[in-house]
DNA sequence: CTAGACCTTGACATGATGGCAAGGTCTAGA
DNA sequence: TCTAGACCTTGCCATCATGTCAAGGTCTAG
């Protein structure tokens, strides 16, 4: 099948799909005669795979040390678990920055009067003069 | 005084600071005859709002907005507001993606027996084997 | 034979930031 | 006065995952 079809079927657009290819996550790709790559449900499979670990956060190196663990038949379930639960890490770091962005924002919009006057503690705040705690 | 003083004075790095001017972020620098840029407290301000404002995850198409407002003496408070309304919520969606891949890796990781054996739900589940609910 | 769908490569853009390189300038000390 | 070292300038490249566009080749159904 050509790539057109490979995309839909794994849900991965077809510039993803080279561009996995280069990073080299999805093996040599045969071509046709005319210079088309050729795919097969195995590969569309491993494109599946890396569909799925992306909507789950891990970046392209991560997903490239879990295809291997995936394909080594021998593999310790321990160094998936691992790298998963670093990730579980990360996921927290960021969800816990973001949560503090959004309390700050949301006790400043809460003491801003939201009319038509223009005093703002939400400017204040980014301006440098914060205010005494009430 | 030059970028480099305004940069530590601000917290902003001098890269970010000619950045920031070649958005238009920070009004028009004097230069010296050398061509240095000069910088004064008000310039270091206007920078320290800026980080400020990115600290808070605003992207610079904001922050030029909250810049606008800031120095227009008569700006209704209620448009500030509305932004940083918006803002929380942007911040709300993107902390629910990040939870929800959290949840749902932190479920497979507990799945996983994490030793030398090579079965492992998480790699099932990237794979597109799912398993029945329990 | 041809229109239209599909493929190829390659270049450029995003957004915020860092790094490097080549060259000019300023300042304190010998 | 010379000089080392700190500082400044511009400009280019890189990141990361993804999209868009362009110019050109190929395939297929009518």
């Amino acid at each position: 099948m050509n790539i057109g079809q490979a995309a839909r079927l794994s849900g991965v657009s077809a510039k993803m799909v080279r561009h996995y290819e280069s990073l080299g996550l999805v093996p040599g790709v045969t071509r046709s005669t005319a210079g088309y790559r050729q795919y097969d449900d195995a590969t569309v499979h491993t494109l599946r795979f890396i569909r799925r670990a992306r909507d789950l956060g891990f970046d392209t190196r991560e997903i490239g040390t879990l295809l291997q663990l995936w394909r080594n038949k021998k593999r310790p379930s321990a160094e998936v678990k691992r790298i998963a639960q670093q990730h579980v890490v990360d996921l927290g770091q960021r969800i816990a920055a973001l949560q503090s962005m959004q309390r700050t924002l949301t006790h400043l919009a809460r003491r801003c009067h939201g009319d038509h006057r223009p005093d703002c503690p939400i400017l204040d705040d980014l301006a440098g003069d914060a205010m005494a705690p009430p």
